[in-house]
DNA sequence: AATTAGAATGAAATCGTTAAAACAAATTTC
DNA sequence: GAAATTTGTTTTAACGATTTCATTCTAATT
């Protein structure tokens, strides 16, 4: 391995002179440095990040967080968090993934190794993990799920906003008596979509009976339960608002097990807009969610706090788009 | 931060003795080692692992490349990929995640960086970067793609038995006139999987008109592009064989739309068992492909080859399992 | 010619760790 | 009881970079 010091060998100059060249120090002649930054690309010189870190007390690494990544993490998901922050990403910093629950020391997630962290973060479960990085003074951007912890940055999408949009568009088709399947207990997201939900039938004066509120998990296999739970209701909905996209499939395919047509006898919305959410047959009408815009977004803010601590943290909401397709039937009233 | 001299301080020995103390190096009396464990537990120290990487050489890091992380990846894929390994992975080695189409200059790779690389590769293309790795000296291991290099370490599932079981299955159950719609061009993956089938066919002395393949390219599109192009032929085939799931979906989301009975009129098999496969209407029979396995197993490959380099590379085939469910009719012949 | 300011470079210290070599004390060997 | 060995520890030197402080060189000013 070439070092900066056989590079000053070369150059007949001190290592020293060729740390600052090769940095932008303006100390440096141009011409000098020109000699020695041709002579580094001929030898082929990668400066050891190891030593740099070590003096610099950086590491070049930011951490992605994610609650889980064995259960619960949705599959489409993953894959539109890492785009979105490899996106944003400059070079010479490297991204490394973990589960929070798979963590046994506290104690290792310190500054010294982390110079960012990104959580994406699923469940309240996760805040202990938070406050700890908080308090190891670790630039924190926490994405996904609304905190109430103003102190902290905080990059999710305006899922509530976005159910009361698709809500008031099926309460247009002149749908009724609308269900929900909800997502997983304890999730931040179940209880923001459950709100927008109900904030929607409030503003339409519709009464909500307790049977048309189903406990999903956010698994398919939940979804698809359910959904035979509100079809055996004897007053069953005329439209079912799944809290994700993934129980929105569970439950379409309780309904052709049963014979049940879609939307002809009952519709669906999903949330997430998922890449199979447009394969689905009928098409699924959905609320999407811009995860890799808000992994993108999560990621410049973190660059910007890594540069200057002092940043007054603030909470940015993303907009959802309601996908409108072929689960949602136009009732006469 | 707390150094090992701090703890040497407190404790009235070298920092030299604390090193060796914290190392399990036999050396050091029992009694020494204890004191100095309690005193470093007490003090909450943390080692400084760039100071120990840049003594030992070694980054802690291994690195996970796939082909792409912006498209081609699909998305349950890499989930399966980061759970396999993270499995395997002993705690204080981090991972990081990063697409080969994005590497900027590939001196960047380099032993100093990554104590181990794991390759998902999908394309001829990585070739390039995977000797790139194989010549910096890297230990590496390439998953998912067979190589024909027998120098490199490679985990592979064994695509083309398993289609050529799947399809004997599908000749048992009476069909004779048997279509496929093939991967991405270029892709490793697809060619294993067309070998699969025609050995099926020769075995079982089937002509197949080159009519019945279909071009793909493992986009839930092509899929649907590709099952209209083949029930349009003047004779449709019984049966098509989708290199993908992902191609199956939107195989059957044509039959949908043009009022084709799935396997009423014609019976489908897809490839990789995706979350959605069991879910769809009817549910789609598939081969499954063990990522999660192909991944763990990769990466106890990978610690074996870091501890010894000298270990003659292999490859390894994981065995995939067919997983019948409603998307082949039987025939009567 | 002597003085001096400023630009360009170099020497040496530092970061936190491991490791080779040196040393001291305790134990064995003859 | 002196020499040789073992055991436990310290001293010193790396690892490859940045950085502080000192030094040299250049050119302008007096």
């Amino acid at each position: 391995m070439v070092t900066i010091k056989d590079i000053a060998k070369v150059a007949g100059v001190s290592h020293t002179t060729v740390s600052r060249a090769l940095n932008g120090n303006p100390l440096i002649k141009k011409e000098t440095r020109d000699k020695i930054e041709k002579i580094a690309a001929e030898l082929n010189y990668i400066p050891n990040f190891n030593a740099k870190s070590l003096v610099m007390k950086k590491s070049y690494t930011i951490g992605l967080f994610f609650s889980s990544i064995d259960q619960g993490t949705s599959a489409s998901f993953l894959v539109d968090v890492i785009k979105g922050i490899n996106h944003a990403l400059d070079e010479n910093y490297s991204l490394t993934v973990h589960g929070i629950d798979s963590i046994k020391h506290l104690d290792s997630i310190s500054p010294q190794r982390f110079d960012g962290i990104l959580v994406m973060s699923q469940s309240d479960a996760d805040n202990e993990f938070i406050y700890h990085v908080k308090r190891a003074g670790i630039p924190l951007v926490v994405l996904n799920r609304h905190l109430e912890d103003p102190g902290i940055m905080n990059v999710v999408s305006d899922d509530k906003g976005g159910v009361r949009e698709a809500i008031d568009y099926a309460i247009a088709q002149g749908h009724r008596r609308l269900a929900m399947i909800e997502g997983r207990a304890g999730f931040k997201s179940s209880t923001e979509r459950k709100q927008g939900f109900l904030d929607s039938l409030l503003a339409h004066s519709l009464a909500s009976s307790s049977d048309y509120f189903a406990a999903g998990d956010y698994s398919i296999e939940s979804g698809h339960q359910m959904m035979n739970r509100l079809l055996a209701l004897p007053v069953p909905p005329t439209l079912v608002f799944c809290a994700n996209d993934d129980m929105a499939i569970g439950a379409m395919n309780a309904c052709y097990a049963t014979g049940v047509a879609i939307p002809g006898h009952v519709s669906l919305i999903g949330f997430d807009d998922i890449v199979f959410a447009k394969y689905t047959n009928p098409a699924l009408t959905t609320i999407r969610r811009p995860i890799a815009d808000i992994s993108e977004l999560g990621t410049e803010k973190l660059i910007e706090l890594m540069q200057d601590p002092q940043i007054p943290p603030e909470q940015s909401l993303v907009k959802t788009t309601l996908m409108i397709r072929q689960t949602v039937a136009k009732l006469e009233v």
